[in-house]
DNA sequence: CGTTCAGTTGACTAAGGTCAATTCCCGTGG
DNA sequence: CCACGGGAATTGACCTTAGTCAACTGAACG
């Protein structure tokens, strides 16, 4: 349970009392590899914080699943866009390894929002730095070569890129696996 | 001037003095057609919220201009990955019709979050909803056809479709202009 | 040992890119 | 009012690159 006090001490500070609050919305869960924090079609009602574990977000496309991020210990875990309206969701989040991690509802995250003194500024800063992954991201399908998309995954995921299957890593380019095995064979 | 704090009062409710101090932060400006906002190697300084126009953002690779975003009244403009850190974008921001902006400086935000009760509050919510507009565009990257995007654009920006030149929607959409001319013409 | 599935490789296809010519549109000036 | 000029858009011929389909290899596991 401190591990998350730890993590929202990076960004903002909090009183003894606030932690206690903190501690008494969070949960602490495990998920089996292969096992989803969220499914298509339903809403994602939690945002979690990864302990410990690998994570996987991907979006079901005529049966075609397309890998489009990754998340590891210290990040927070939640599709947003379901989240935020409390609407259905079309993504997936997936463990790709044995994960723990703790989990605040959507209630309990609006309580820290009013009962924390700096706890919109949580929330502001959590986003800031999720959202210039993001704008990366996209800036990087625009500038980027399927090539120079692989590199950068490389070095941008260099502490987990070995832990995740070659195929995931072709999805989040945006290739086949037998052009990311290409690329490979001929970089 | 009012136009400024009518749309902070869309987010969050402020007080007559909290008014005034935004009042105090803004600044006018008007530019015309074709003139920067942000050029790449510049840092952006400022945020701004767009009054009346047009704007695109771009990268610039290799000499070749990447549109990936428009925006239009009521939108704020900035480069998170500059302005968070204040140190030089890779980025440009470029008025594609006569556009009239208030500005806020990178200080004059922070004493905003500072000093509104809901500063923080402010900013988390403007950065939610651009959140999720980015990321429903990097999913449509993965999920979609370029013929599928143009057609996400049309719908997603029909207020304002017919206003940008095609070669900038086919930059958006990540084909050439040729390629789009074909999508139309088979479509 | 087989079974399974990730990864590789080869032959061929599809779709967007490239290069170049042409047409369209619109504003300007004779 | 019409001719001209220039950039946007279209079109055609050909190229490049990733996708597809299928066979094969190799490592993990019972």
């Amino acid at each position: 349970m401190q591990f998350i006090v730890e993590r929202v001490k990076e960004l903002i500070s909090i009183t003894e009392a606030e932690e206690d609050i903190l501690r008494g919305l969070s949960i602490k869960k495990k998920l089996a590899k292969g096992e989803h924090w969220l499914e298509d079609g339903d809403t994602c009602r939690s945002l979690a914080l990864i302990e410990e574990g690998l994570v996987r977000y991907y979006i079901n496309h005529d049966g075609i699943e397309k890998t489009y991020y990754f998340s590891k210990r210290g990040d927070f875990v939640c599709d947003y866009e379901s989240f935020l309206p409390q609407k259905p969701s079309d993504k997936n989040i997936q463990m790709l390894e044995d994960t723990s991690l703790y989990s605040i509802s959507y209630q309990g995250l609006n309580v820290l929002y009013d009962q924390l003194k700096q706890g919109d500024r949580f929330g502001r800063l959590g986003l800031e730095a999720v959202f210039v992954s993001i704008t990366q991201q996209l800036a990087s399908f625009y500038r980027d070569s399927p090539e120079d998309r692989y590199r950068n995954f490389l070095s941008s995921f260099s502490d987990i890129a070995q832990r995740i299957p070659q195929y995931y890593i072709a999805s989040y380019v945006g290739i086949k696996p037998q052009s990311l095995s290409r690329i490979r064979r001929r970089g």
